[in-house]
DNA sequence: AATTAATAAATGAATATTCATTAAAGGAGA
DNA sequence: TCTCCTTTAATGAATATTCATTTATTAATT
């Protein structure tokens, strides 16, 4: 077969970035396809090449901002010996992310917090944090943290840090480095093992 | 001024109910007066008697729900000396809430992620969290905990709740009571002046 | 020439909201 | 008690608009 003319990937992340920014602005009920084609300058009919319909559009969306947030979150990491040192790392690799890109977390929880979340997908984006998880598991392995479930670790560590988030990118309050250090310090006491 | 005739609040409380069903349901995209209208058997006019338009719907639906969640958790609730005993009663109290009103549950934390919740709002909602959040100041000052900000003891503590009954809620994992009591027994340990 | 990306335009269904009308409830007057 | 009158709750139908998606066509690339 020959070769045939290529997808325009540019054109494809012109409609995800759009999709993301005007959906974090107006809501799922808000947006439309046309809306996020007129910002993407592209037409309506080009985004069903690159999506099979708009709900199919949304989970690609969130799974593959999902799979940025671990790569960012796991980038040149290395763990050693130190495992608070390793967890203070996760920590707040994980707050710089939030920092960093608003918007992709602001969907993320929007998406994550809708019935548009479905079972196999949310069982997608579990998955793609099972390095981060291992990691963890590695620390309970070596008696530095009490021994709990992922689900309860996962809990206790990141939903904080996710609600802190939260409050910061709304703007109604700011959270400073020092808030963080104390949150970290104290999950950490209620961690660790005596 | 002649008595009128009077609103038909079972009326009105059949749209709320629906509502909300049909959002956990559906989502926000998902979702259509017609549609509510139809579940509450009643005339899509009938709703813009009862609300101003659509997000005032919404809106008034959310404040109403975080309220009797704060009415729920506050019910019967005298605080005592015993600071670790009224905490841990907070604790429950939101669990049980999360168990028992699932779609309450599942709605204010849909309508919170999304950007409905506009600051004025989330300000309301804010302000009906007062007397829970005096409980928790006492307890400061009685010096049983750390001097923390509100905003963090809020993120340190319900923060890891709500996500554990997203899991339970989800149908995902189950969240057993010797979960329960270990959560809070870690979060504890490390709010608790040494 | 073959293949397919990209689009403008079109489609029918669904949308939020309004409007004209009816139903119900109680007060005033007899 | 009966009859009218006022007021407003309630509604079905209609409105203009917007929606997601498809189709027919053009443009670009090999």
């Amino acid at each position: 077969m020959v070769d045939m003319r290529s997808l325009d990937l540019d054109k494809r992340d012109a409609v995800c970035k759009s999709a993301v920014r005007l959906i974090n602005q107006l809501g799922f009920d808000g947006v439309s396809i046309a809306k996020i084609a007129k910002d993407a300058h592209v037409s309506p009919a080009t985004i069903y090449i690159y999506f099979e319909n708009k709900e199919d559009m949304l989970k690609q969306l969130y799974l593959q901002l999902k799979q940025d947030m671990v790569d960012f979150i796991l980038k040149d990491f290395k763990p050693g010996q130190d495992h608070k040192a390793n967890f203070k790392h996760l920590f707040y690799q994980h707050w710089f992310f939030f920092y960093q890109y608003p918007d992709s977390f602001a969907f993320i929880e929007q998406f994550a917090n809708s019935p548009l979340l479905t079972c196999s997908c949310a069982e997608m984006g579990f998955r793609f944090y099972q390095p981060i998880m291992a990691i963890i598991h590695g620390a309970q392995q070596a008696g530095a943290v009490k021994p709990i479930s992922q689900a309860l670790y996962n809990a206790l560590v990141f939903a904080p840090l996710l609600q802190l988030a939260k409050l910061h990118a709304s703007g109604r309050q700011s959270i400073q480095p020092q808030d963080l250090e104390q949150v970290f310090e104290i999950i950490w006491a209620g961690l660790k093992t005596d």
